[in-house]
RNA sequence: CGGGGCGUAGCGCAGUUUGGUAGCGCGCACGGUUCGGGUCCGUGAGGUCGGCAGUUCGAAUCUGCCCGCCCCGACCA
């Protein structure tokens, strides 16, 4: 075979050549996930696995830090519970995985059947959310307004019966959190719902590198039985935009069907109101296709499962010790500083494998340092250090005695320089649009067959009236992705909402823009 | 679930039209070589060709049914 040319990019296809499939290919080669033999369902590898962990482990701290705590409810939901509220029933029925029997039999052909002696007197429905069978506790747990506010918290698993799956973005069984609190009055409930969507915003934001746009979804696109549902969106670098979290105002339609009341100061029995909010696995997806690039992955240092590894670059056995002395020695002194919330954790990476494969290999994975030492560096006493934000030849020399101390430093540069490289994206595929024909050539791409990456967020006026929305979502899979609440941060974007207008379809006046994109 | 594509070694593929019982590259293991870099050479391990049934002396190849994956739609976090 003829000699293999080092390629480009790390990753092929290219993020202009093929997205999907470069999405798909950038996860494979961070070793992040797979798919596995159940149908829509993925294999969270460890690399993929610690950033959910440290997801988890930030977010659970800013849900204790507001009040809540964690408690654990059953994965399954009688029938009879989910069928209590009936747009919640209407919306999830068409995804619910069931479970009918209890046990299994030889069948006639070899292999096992379902008993049918021992089919379930009312099915189990998978949790798809937990709204109901939470609900039901909390009828029982509250009883007084001095039990509330309720504010409980789980890290669960959910399955919907999603028909088109993509790892980390949609997946049949997924991870999440869900918030459900209870609350004595509508002020308080929905104060709660954007006291936590503010949570979802200052973590995307801070943790994962991610700008969003945080305000209430239009009617038809709200959670199945909640009043109001609010969303933090994000814009993908194929300008599509990913609902990231969401936050729902459930007034008491939640706590009618299950039967939540409590006698209030003056001795009524009151209905409570609630809330609930959720972040999900996809938040990976989202991390994944925010920052990285044609060669792999590009994590944001506060969520990198590590900071840096080390490596050694041997010249003939003379320098093997002490080099590997000093890498130890650098590690180590290293590990004791702290990044943000945690200790900088360092990796080694010791194996006997060619330098470029090393180099490659871990680029792909996105760490955001990587470091090595030679016996040149030996001899200078500094060590050669390489970010994922630079290209992946740029190296800085760094003596080994300031080096531990300009970690923080450094990685906080990168945080900073990722969210801002993102913000700025962001604001270039932003665009205030007034007119029909525009809107339409905003989001049609100029091949038709093969759509190069085209659109962004339209910030264009709407009359409020779903006939609107719908034609724009039939002619051209555009919607509205909320209405922002707090403006839009980004120089060109921000002043252009609140101002009068004429809706995009039907020309009637409008007093604000709403967010217009393709998504996820 | 509709339209399109595809399932052959861990990954990417050839072989299927013209049936003769499996090959290439990468990766993996070992030896050497090289090494501030995605080295090069050699040796080797690894496959019930998605599954089941049929046609046939013989099926990766032909026929039927089923399953799964990817892309585009509808649905959705």
């Amino acid at each position: 075979m003829s000699k293999a040319q080092p390629p480009k990019s790390a990753i092929s296809p290219t993020r202009a050549e093929d997205y999907a499939e470069w999405y798909q290919q950038v996860v494979r080669a961070a070793d992040l996930a797979e798919t596995s033999p159940v149908r829509g369902c993925m294999v969270i590898k460890p690399w993929g696995y610690a950033i959910w962990e440290n997801i988890q482990r930030v977010l659970d701290g800013m849900f204790k830090a507001t009040g809540h705590k964690n408690a654990y409810f059953p994965l399954f939901i009688p029938k009879s519970f989910l069928e209590k509220e009936a747009e919640h029933v209407e919306g999830f029925a068409k995804e619910c995985a069931v479970v009918t029997h209890h046990r299994l039999v030889a069948g006639k052909n070899g292999g096992l059947v379902p008993d049918p002696e021992a089919e379930l007197e009312e099915p189990l429905i998978v949790r798809p959310t937990s709204e109901t069978i939470i609900g039901a506790a909390f009828a029982q747990w509250v009883q007084s307004y001095r039990d509330l506010p309720l504010l409980i918290n789980q890290w669960a698993n959910v399955v919907r019966w999603e028909l088109r799956t993509r790892l980390f973005l949609r997946t049949a069984e997924f991870l999440w959190q869900e918030g459900h609190t209870v609350h004595a009055t509508a002020e308080d409930a929905r104060e709660e719902t954007l006291r936590m969507l503010g949570v979802y915003s200052t973590f995307a934001e801070q943790y994962l590198a991610m700008p969003v746009i945080r305000g209430p979804k239009t009617a038809s696109e709200r959670f199945p039985g909640a009043v109001d549902t609010y969303s933090i969106e994000a814009l993908m670098q194929d300008r599509k935009a990913l609902q990231a979290g969401t936050s729902h105002f459930l007034g008491q339609n939640f706590s009618k069907a299950s039967g939540i009341r409590f006698l209030d100061a003056a001795g009524q029995q009151q209905l409570a109101w609630t809330t609930s909010w959720g972040v999900s696995t996809r938040l990976v997806g989202g991390l994944i296709m925010t920052h990285s690039d044609d060669d792999g992955l590009v994590l944001p240092p506060r969520l990198a499962p590590a900071h840096a590894v080390l490596w050694p670059v041997f010249r003939g056995d003379d320098t093997r010790a002490p080099i590997l002395e000093a890498i130890e020695k650098l590690a180590q002194a290293m590990r004791a500083e702290r990044f943000g919330d945690r200790a900088v954790e360092v990796e080694t990476d010791l194996r006997d494998i060619s330098g470029g494969d090393k180099q490659w290999e871990w680029i792909k994975k996105g760490i955001p340092l990587r470091i090595e030492i030679g016996p040149r560096d030996l001899a200078s006493g500094s060590a050669m250090v390489m970010r994922r934000d630079r290209g992946p030849k740029e190296k800085e020399s760094i003596p080994f005695a300031e080096l531990p101390k300009r970690i923080p430093e450094l990685l906080e540069s990168m945080q900073r320089g990722l969210f801002e490289k993102a913000l700025a994206f962001r604001d270039e595929q932003t665009h205030a649009i007034d007119d029909r024909q525009s809107f339409d050539r905003f989001f049609t791409p100029k091949s038709a067959d093969k759509p190069e990456i085209h659109g962004g967020l339209a910030l264009s006026h709407w009359c409020g009236r779903a006939e609107c929305e719908t034609a724009i979502k039939d002619a051209l899979k555009v919607t509205v992705r909320c209405i922002p609440l707090h403006g839009i941060d980004g120089a060109k974007a921000a002043e252009r909402l609140k101002e009068p207008g004429a809706c995009i379809v039907c020309r009637e006046p409008s007093q604000e823009r709403v967010v217009f994109a393709k998504s996820y």
